[in-house]
RNA sequence: GCCCCCGUAGCUCAGCUGGAUAGAGCGCCGGCCUUCUAAGCCGGAUGUCGCAGGUUCGAAUCCUGCCGGGGGUGCCA
């Protein structure tokens, strides 16, 4: 998984050699762990623990004989080890160890994070909200996720598309077309319309266009054109570049939805039942049968999204990840049934399902309808507190669980955001680079000798840890992870900086190789925060 | 009824493919700027990890049941 440069990487393979040699043969996967306090060592490993039960021997005497065998086989890089507890192995690393653990980032880039054994096509879809409203705080968390995901799933090796799915057909668009035309007639929209005072804003530019009420085909297509439009450019703004905005209707103009429907029957689990079309989701887990085409002739929501799905297989995808808000949960089974029930081209279909967000104001919860126009927009809640606290803010938390965002204490505390902590590491670092820069003087010495101070130690191993987060992070899909590392970092390098002079400190070859570790920390603070979409600033 | 998410410090939440004394932020109390950014650091207080069983050397983590909160469950989208 790891490269054969990353210093952990190496010091995993030590043990699991050492294990495997005792085991004879057998595929161990010990753990190596960062020591949970400074007296347990740098590192340690639960592998005595594994093969108790295979050799039948007590784990404190199986580590005894394996702590040796690691010890010679990590040479100069091991200072020394300890059995401790039920039988773990702690390791002590050497200053060099640590010197050349830096080394080693600085060279290949902490940024190199290897690609997973094997990559995919994936397709990430997310958003996909209504076009029919602005993008509400709620889209705002689908889309920091769906993109942060992105990121990491493309930083991990896997080639990725991210689409936003438009239904820009059915009901909703004629309801949103039927309110804006009632505004242009000084009208209340219908009961089930939209009332926000964008709809009003819309009203407007449709007089100044000089477009017919009546004529609400037309009315509907260059309403929802206007809304994708804004949405759009929510998103830029948010940080989030879409690669494709995917027409609902492109579905029927382009005779996808046929297309789809007729692969689902060539695969044999379509039937016809009361004058409508089903799909026999039944055979792949779903708890009843699903409509594709009912007896009016319209085709589906499902019907037009399996269609899609299909046609997201058929572009290449190897794997179809959409991410979904709650109330879809229930839509999952149906369409990884429809998904398994095709035959040829197959992909792996993966829901991530978002839980709420109660943005709570004044105390209270807002209240999120679209159509009741009561909202909290994506670019209100962005202008409120700003990009990188919003992003910060919605990625936090684990994208499964429910949360509520106090409006007023985002807004109030701005300044005490976590954001800012980890930014201000950043611009801390960037200051003392500059510092190092102006003041080029003679940084002789050899730094691979020059001795650590424990709080450099606990940053070096922080920063060792990157490609093995972004790895897990990406596995478990979960970008809050990411947050959580960086202000681990940021934290790492603050009581580093209280510790340990960079510039102008003492002893052979110190100085130039602080500086060189400040880069290394720099670099994984930015990094960290591109991931999820979030400015890494020189100077606060 | 069935399905999904959740229940961990005063609050908001990490940790959950089992590991050593359960963590962070905010809030509270007390310290630290003649050295590279005090948006920072250090110290202090705070827990029946919802409840009850089970699995095992070991459970916040896995299994079962229960209690509580939220969401879903249309020939809607």
């Amino acid at each position: 998984m790891n490269s054969s440069r990353d210093p952990v990487d190496a010091l995993l393979r030590a043990v699991t050699d050492a294990a495997t040699e005792m085991a004879g043969g057998e595929g161990l996967r010990p753990a190596l762990d960062p020591s949970p306090r400074p007296e347990m060592g740098d590192y340690s490993t639960n592998a005595a623990m594994m093969l108790a039960g295979p050799l039948g021997r007590p784990p404190r005497e199986i580590a005894a004989e394996l702590a040796s065998a690691i010890e010679t086989g990590l040479g100069d890089s091991i200072s020394k080890t300890e059995i401790a507890g039920p039988g773990f192995i702690n390791l002590f690393l050497s200053d060099a160890w640590y010197r050349s653990a830096v080394a080693s980032m600085a060279v290949s880039g902490t940024a190199e994070v290897s690609p997973v054994p094997e990559p995919e096509k994936i397709l990430v879809e997310f958003v996909s909200a209504n076009p029919t409203g602005p993008l509400t705080a709620a889209s705002g968390r689908h889309a920091a996720y769906g993109d942060s995901l992105s990121r990491l799933l493309r930083r991990t090796g896997n080639e990725i598309t991210t689409e936003y799915y438009v239904n820009d057909g059915g009901t909703q668009v004629d309801n949103f077309a039927a309110s804006i035309a009632a505004r242009m007639k000084g009208e209340e929209p219908p009961e089930d319309g939209y009332r926000g005072t964008y709809v009003n804003e819309l009203a407007e530019r449709a007089q100044r266009e000089g477009l017919d009420p009546d004529d609400t085909g037309n009315l509907a297509a260059i309403g929802v054109s206007w809304m994708v439009e804004g949405i759009r450019a929510s998103l830029v703004n948010f940080g989030v570049e879409m690669d494709d905005f995917f027409s609902e209707r492109s579905l029927y103009e382009d005779n996808l939805v046929d297309r789809g429907i007729e692969r689902l029957r060539t695969a044999g689990h379509v039937f016809e039942e009361d004058g409508a079309v089903w799909l026999r989701t039944t055979d792949f887990g779903d708890d009843k049968d699903r409509v594709l085409i009912r007896s009016s002739g319209e085709v589906t929501y499902f019907g037009a999204d399996v269609a899609y799905h299909v046609d997201k297989i058929e572009r290449g995808s190897e794997r179809l990840i959409d991410v979904l808000g709650a109330d879809h949960h229930g839509y999952v089974a149906r369409m990884a049934a429809a998904i398994q029930s095709l035959e040829g081209d197959k992909a792996e279909f993966e829901a991530q399902i978002m839980q709420l967000i109660h943005l709570v104001e004044g105390g209270q919860r807002t209240k999120m309808s679209k159509r009741a126009g009561d909202i909290v927009t994506l670019d209100e809640l962005s202008g409120d507190i700003g990009v990188d606290a919003a992003r910060w803010f919605l990625l936090q938390r684990s994208h499964d669980r429910s949360i509520d965002l106090d409006l007023d204490l985002a807004r109030s505390e701005s300044s005490e955001n976590p954001v800012y902590y980890v930014q201000y590491a950043h611009a801390r670092i960037k200051s003392i680079l500059r510092k190092a820069e102006a003041e080029s003087g003679d940084r002789a010495g050899d730094m691979l000798t020059a001795a650590t101070d424990p709080s450099e130690k606990a940053l070096i191993s922080k920063l060792l840890e990157f490609p093995a987060e972004v790895h897990e992070a990406a596995a478990k899909r979960a970008p809050h992870r990411i947050c959580a590392y960086a202000s681990d970092v940021a934290a790492a390098f603050h009581a580093f900086y209280r510790d340990c002079l960079v510039v102008g400190a003492e002893g052979d070859g110190v100085e130039a190789a602080r500086i060189e570790l400040c880069g290394v920390a720099a670099e994984t603070i930015s990094s960290s925060l591109a991931l999820l979409g979030i400015s890494a600033p020189d100077r606060m």
